[in-house]
DNA sequence: GCGTGATCATGA
DNA sequence: TCATGATCACGC
């Protein structure tokens, strides 16, 4: 059983490396291995997988504003998955900036610059599974290709768009194709300077960018379609 | 209080 | 069954 490195990976390289060794192991065994509990349930845990795998793989800016893995600008995303390995959950990316990113371009864009590199981890997540048996998938290092990047940004845009001119209270999850605008506070009374539809400052609850499952589900698909061969 | 790590819980 | 809207813990 291997132990948790104590330092950030030098390279992508070494970051993949890291990864393989993951694969096929239980979060149970990497929870014991790195000296803490595994949770009964995620009642109360509900970022645990994703903090045990940064500690396992290095990652060196837990809860700042910045890519995972500083140095290497990659980003880390577990994601949870069903049997057949698609995505049960929505990816969250970032916040969504409600007073500050009007006219900014897609290009310098908080969602761009974060899904421009990133290491998606697939943990099983089937509710049948005992968290401590879940194993974690073989790793993907990822960045968008160009059918994918249209799709973010136009989405992208769209959203903004209607946080700019309509105000972000007008915006609902089910708007965006791939990119989705959702809740992301510590309660629905957590409030955030923003502007409202007449450009007049409202209070509203933050909001975070989410990737569609189905989104997620696609680039997984493939990588295991040729992991398959 | 805010951003990051996400999953939960409910209604359609 | 599934997605949306709500929620929980942590570090700073």
């Amino acid at each position: 059983m291997p132990t948790p490195p104590t330092r950030p990976p030098r390279d992508e390289e070494e970051l993949l490396a890291r990864a393989r060794v993951l694969a096929g192991l239980t979060l149970g065994a990497l929870a014991e291995a790195a000296g803490e509990a595994t949770p009964a349930d995620f009642r109360r845990h509900k970022g645990w997988v994703g903090q045990l795998l940064e500690r396992w793989l290095g990652a060196s800016a837990a809860s700042l504003a910045e890519p995972d893995f500083q140095t290497l600008g990659i980003e880390l995303k577990t994601v949870p998955v069903d049997r057949l390995g698609r995505p049960r959950e929505s990816t969250y990316v970032c916040t969504v900036p409600l007073e500050s990113g009007h006219g900014e371009r897609w290009e310098e864009s908080w969602v761009c610059r974060k899904l421009g590199r990133v290491l998606w981890v697939p943990v099983e997540a089937e509710p049948t599974i005992p968290i401590p048996e879940r194993r974690v998938g073989s790793a993907l290092l990822w960045s968008p290709d160009p059918e994918a990047f249209r799709l973010l940004r136009q989405d992208w845009e769209e959203l903004m768009e209607m946080v700019a001119t309509g105000g972000i209270e007008q915006v609902t999850a089910r708007h965006g194709q791939v990119l989705q605008i959702r809740p992301k506070a510590a309660d629905s009374r957590a409030r955030r300077g923003a502007h409202g539809a007449d450009g007049a400052p409202i209070r509203t609850n933050p909001r975070g960018f989410y990737l569609r499952p189905g989104f997620t589900a696609t680039i997984l698909r493939r990588h295991y379609a040729v992991a398959a061969c």
